[in-house]
DNA sequence: CGCCGCTTTGATGGAGATCAACCTTCGTGG
DNA sequence: CCACGAAGGTTGATCTCCATCAAAGCGGCG
């Protein structure tokens, strides 16, 4: 159940069976699966556990008094929620799920132990931390920079390398639990105009998105129209001096 | 000179003055003078140390291959850049000065050993980067869902916040070294639509912005007018159950 | 079957980009 | 001490991308 987690980690830092086994461990302590939309975390409440991805996908978004919402990340399978959210006295945004989704949750003194006692999964998981910080300063820029096609493309081309690395692909094609209003909450697009953009991109011949399924037809041709450099996503091997040699 | 740095973590947790002594030796090791829109760090280079402001501002921020650029985030006088970010192989983002800023540069080791030894600090220096993840994705939702004078109104209320939080704030006045071409960058906005939207919160008697120095007439107003909701700040003493008892 | 959630299409309008000047301030050097 | 140039700020005119409004298809499921 934690592939996803651990073949993302692995690219990097290699784990020892005995980290794998640590981590297939916390994440069988609680187990939950939810339908389509359920909420997670709301904005307000105290957190009291850490969320893993174990399956399906979910995202993290903020409501404006008025009404508006931006999805701010999507929690695709082996994606934790940050590690040390328990210092804080309430959440400032809420989590919900996106198709159907299981997720682990971890208590807090389980989640310390393991930083704690096997360095080495603490140091993979700062690395992922630091990924998922340098994701959200990209979708900073992508809101503030991009125009409406090169945006989608861009989210196209990260939610499918991200997948890719946890092993979750399936050659030019994945799963993408997405409805076109969320890309649109997502993307700060109105979702007439998401559409748009979506035909746009399937008459380039660049994808197609039916049945919850995301097919690229030409990555690198995508890559180019959204600008997309996949620096931020730090995926080459980094940690390779800390491989457990085994 | 750790002044800002140490005002702010005591809106997490009151620290002894042992603490602060251990904070001020860490940020005299080696201390550096920059001049206006200097570089301080390159998308690329090799992560060597971590950077604390002491006077000043600077702004991380990243271009796109055909010049567009985005400023991402502000580092107010007491911010610090990702303190995990040794474990990344080379930078994804550049940060350079706006005015003049003095930065203290604190080595790896020095660094590490404050959070081995103190966890108070490395608490409090946790709930920092909290606080800084908060607000990298509340300019998320500020770039995909308010409009222009929304969003203008909004950075004005985190950053006045933010400095006041660091004791850098003069009554309704505080430096604000920021060139309307930056206000653009970091808003996704055009200089023109800036400087028009500037007028329009100057005809409405909420702030005024002159010689580097941002007045504020009526926060309250401008957090109504920015849809702003200080709690991403998570700003109430959180920690105070970890408070130096001195 | 009929309804509900999602997608698609067409028509219209507006927020903000872009282009092109011009103005103001201030630091520098002659 | 003034001249000049560069950087920053201001203005007006035009245009475009995308939001908004409204309505119609289209599965899928109870």
């Amino acid at each position: 159940m934690t592939d996803a987690l651990v073949k993302k980690l692995e690219h990097f830092v290699r784990l020892s069976s005995h980290d794998k086994e640590i981590l297939a461990r916390a994440a069988a302590e609680r187990v939950r699966k939810l339908g389509s939309h359920e909420p997670i975390v709301l904005e307000g409440d105290k957190p009291a556990v850490i969320y893993l991805v174990l399956d399906g996908w979910a995202c993290r978004y903020k409501h404006l008094e008025d009404g508006r919402r931006q999805i701010v990340s999507f929690f695709l399978p082996g994606d934790l929620c940050d590690l040390n959210v328990f210092i804080l006295r309430e959440m400032d945004h809420s989590i919900a799920s996106l198709g159907n989704v299981t997720v682990a949750e971890i208590s807090r003194p389980n989640f310390e132990a393991i930083l704690e006692g096997h360095s080495r999964i603490a140091q993979a998981l700062w690395w992922d931390s630091l990924v998922t910080i340098a994701i959200q300063r990209e979708w900073t820029v992508n809101l503030g920079q991009r125009d409406a096609l090169e945006r989608v493309a861009h989210l196209f081309c990260e939610l499918f390398i991200r997948l890719r690395t946890a092993g979750q692909t399936r050659g030019k094609s994945c799963d993408f639990p997405v409805t076109q209003t969320e890309l649109a909450d997502a993307t700060g697009m109105s979702t007439v105009h998401v559409n748009r953009t979506l035909q746009e991109l399937r008459n380039m011949r660049l994808i197609n998105l039916a049945n919850r399924t995301l097919t690229i037809h030409d990555l690198s041709r995508l890559m180019q129209t959204g600008l997309f450099n996949p620096n931020y996503l730090h995926l080459d091997h980094e940690g390779a001096h800390l491989d457990a040699n085994e």
